[in-house]
DNA sequence: ACCTGAACACCGTTCAAGT
DNA sequence: ACCTGAACACCGTTCAAGT
């Protein structure tokens, strides 16, 4: 957020000319509630993506949303790109710290724990970290992750093999799990079927309930999947 | 030699009338060998991915590759996001099964460190992860990789923890590193100077060299998680 | 400074028609 | 059975023009 718009040096339609008196003649000026904003429009591509997927997203519906032209966008944001690279980072935001000083071992699993509900309660964010993820909410909370194993005694490499290990772990959690809940239960179950009708090819498949909602639930599964990186010698 | 033998019913252009001899009038059968089919819309795809990227992938400059028009391609395939899926699936073929009955523990790296290999050969393939990943070749992979844990001694749900651990530290760790290597080495030393930059923000994250080439290599990185997955108790 | 309107060069996909 | 051609309803983005 720059000085400058904050300095407001040319009121919008305060310029106009026309007969009459002023309180003659209707008020020009555009309504200054709806001037549009980037942070406006990322919360509105949120709200978007939310309902409609990446696919969904699209600059004419986002302005339509905004109630504004498309190409109005362009003077707030570059590209489309950059649009949901803004909207990554932004629902970033939504995962909390933990104050500080706390137990190392309850950051990590708090933080992890978080990160991946965010990602899941917002569906489409996962598929799009395939890009450089450089926003400073995302940055906060790397570097918080990596603080905690510095105080639980990391370092070298063995602190930057845990951190990749742990963000990597999430990350793919995340995406696995979004594209299932994106997909509905019932792909699920038709892909399961897919597996249990071939048991030659897929004989530990079939028997260990792969796909199988039945089994246990994916949140135990990842949360047991941190305790043991955590338990790592 | 019977007539009969010449009938040959339906050799394509082989009833077309014409003046005069037939080796005067020019060959009007459809060239059998451009002849379309899956198998080469896909390696064209993947192709086309390897030099263009997703956004390059698109029906009418696959459709050129192959000297056909677009809607051609909708004979042989659904959608665009078929021809994704297919893609995916197609290049997983490249990650080799170990032979049977080896050590458990030198089949899991061999999969894991293939696995990641052939993703970063074809960069555009973790981001295309988040769509459900049933391809024959990919349930193979899986099988394999559940049944030399199986082999080790895991069952139950130590077997599907650990299971869904290698499987999403794999996908999470191509993606991120196909992410920065698709946007370039001085991307990345861009980023790791505004990390640089801001120390009191990111103390640990500058202490550790995150985002530094200079430091430890990807690979060895990734590895050295493996193995700390493998030494989990 | 901020937004509109028209325009450009694309898209994925459908469908009737040809062979 | 397999492919073409025309057409539809969209896209992201640019740019001159308005206020």
């Amino acid at each position: 957020m720059s000085a400058s718009e904050f300095r407001t040096p040319s009121v919008p339609g305060r310029s106009s000319r026309g007969p009459g008196s002023v309180w003659l003649r209707p008020d020009e000026r555009p309504p200054r509630r709806n001037r549009l904003s980037r942070e406006r429009i990322i919360a509105a591509a949120v709200a978007l993506l939310d309902a409609e997927g990446v696919a969904g997203l699209t600059m004419r519906r986002l302005a339509q949303q905004l109630a504004v032209t498309s190409t109005a966008l362009y003077w707030h944001v570059a590209t489309r790109d950059d649009v949901l690279d803004l909207a990554v980072d932004e629902i970033f935001a939504e995962v909390r710290l933990p104050a500080a000083g706390g137990d190392w071992r309850a950051d990590v699993r708090a933080l992890t724990g978080q990160w991946r509900t965010v990602m899941l309660r917002h569906p489409w964010a996962p598929g799009l970290v395939g890009r450089p993820m450089l926003g400073p909410n995302v940055l906060a909370r790397t570097e918080f992750l990596q603080s905690a194993l510095v105080r639980g005694g990391f370092t070298g490499v063995r602190l930057a093999v845990t951190v990749r290990l742990l963000a990597n772990y999430v990350i793919g959690a995340a995406l696995t799990e979004a594209t299932w809940r994106q997909s509905g239960p019932e792909a699920r179950a038709q892909a399961r079927r897919r597996i249990t009708s071939d048991p030659t090819a897929y004989p530990t498949l079939v028997a260990s309930g792969h796909l199988d909602d039945q089994q246990w639930g994916d949140e135990v599964l990842f949360t047991r999947g941190v305790e043991a990186i955590l338990a790592v010698p």
